[in-house]
DNA sequence: TCTTACATGTAAGTAGTTACATGATTGA
DNA sequence: TCAATCATGTAACTACTTACATGTAAGA
């Protein structure tokens, strides 16, 4: 139960629109919590009818109109509830690794391309967060609420390192084993 | 849709019955692809009435009586053509990162011991796969299977690690954070 | 016979994905 | 007036989770 508590604070932060929420859950937010518009949307339903957030007066509410909202004071608390409250880490779930074992029972075929895709992919990402970092977070600058946002972005340039890393050692691997029929 | 290719992957290392496949996806499999008895059970249903898999003969098919599947050559020559499919990476979902953000809006209460208890979580699970590691892939051995299932073991290894040192940098931010309020 | 462990399943609900529908606004 | 973009939404489906149901086998 993340997303309506990915929305309170992406609200928090800032009031918005559901297509303006879409853009951010596609940027900053989407490098730990990623949702689409209509889950956004349905979410914002819901969280309007609990009376956690409202839209902004002001907006008509008609179709094909922008509807902003903003956080309630009883979305506040129940943010704040959740952030205290005590969550085990969800297991992960990577299909790479897995076509990976997979591959060790019936051959390697197609997999090495997969391989550099991936690490293309995890590439672009990194110097996508390095970008923000550089923009975002300067040296000097040390007020508390930016440290916690930055140790959040640094998860994920370390994440991206990581799978870098890891890509690359795996397709040296890949380059030393024999061919891909099954093993 | 990889559950069912778990499954295949599982089974050709080893015909099971769904029991075993539980426990064998609460241990080695879980470290990249987590599944309960439930999703399980039902999962060898479809496969089975795809003819994927068959229940091997001889048990006989009663509640509460033991029945083992084994993959038959569709079921193989699909989880071949899944592995070599491209499939982009699914966006990570952290809720601890995200309750990291929410913290820089409404407060840090209560969020130091969650760092630590995911710090202590993070360390056992690191421990069981060193030991896993120590157990199946001693120097020397270097089958080409191994060294496949070694690299995904490593991953596991690595990621852990990568949590721990950010929970640890996690921490000492926080120590030299001021008080819980909200910002 | 009672409990525990083994073993397979059903049902209901929640979350997420994919495909499609509808209308407003702006510029060529 | 046509196309593109902005903007909000519905519907159907798939995947996953949580709670519960049912029966067998073995040992105290």
């Amino acid at each position: 139960m993340s997303l309506p508590h990915a929305i309170l604070t992406a609200l928090l932060e800032k009031p918005s629109s559901g297509l303006e929420l879409t853009r951010r859950f596609d940027r900053s937010i989407g490098y730990f919590w990623s949702a689409t518009h209509q889950q956004i949307y349905r979410e914002l339903g819901k969280l309007e009818a609990e009376g956690l957030i409202r839209a902004l007066p002001s907006e008509q509410p008609a179709r094909g109109q922008k509807k902003s909202y903003e956080v309630l004071p009883a979305g506040r608390a129940e943010l704040a509830r959740w952030t205290a409250t005590a969550q085990d880490p969800k297991p992960h779930r990577d299909a790479l690794l897995l076509r990976l074992r997979a591959a060790a029972v019936v051959g390697t075929a197609g997999l090495g391309a997969e391989l550099e895709r991936h690490l293309d992919l995890h590439e672009r990402q990194l110097a996508e967060y390095l970008e923000i970092e550089r923009r975002d977070f300067p040296p000097g600058r040390n007020r508390p609420e930016d440290r916690l946002r930055h140790l959040v972005l640094r998860a994920g340039i370390d994440l991206e390192t990581f799978w870098i890393q890891w890509l690359r050692h795996a397709l040296e691997e890949f380059s030393e084993l024999p061919g891909d029929g099954p093993r």
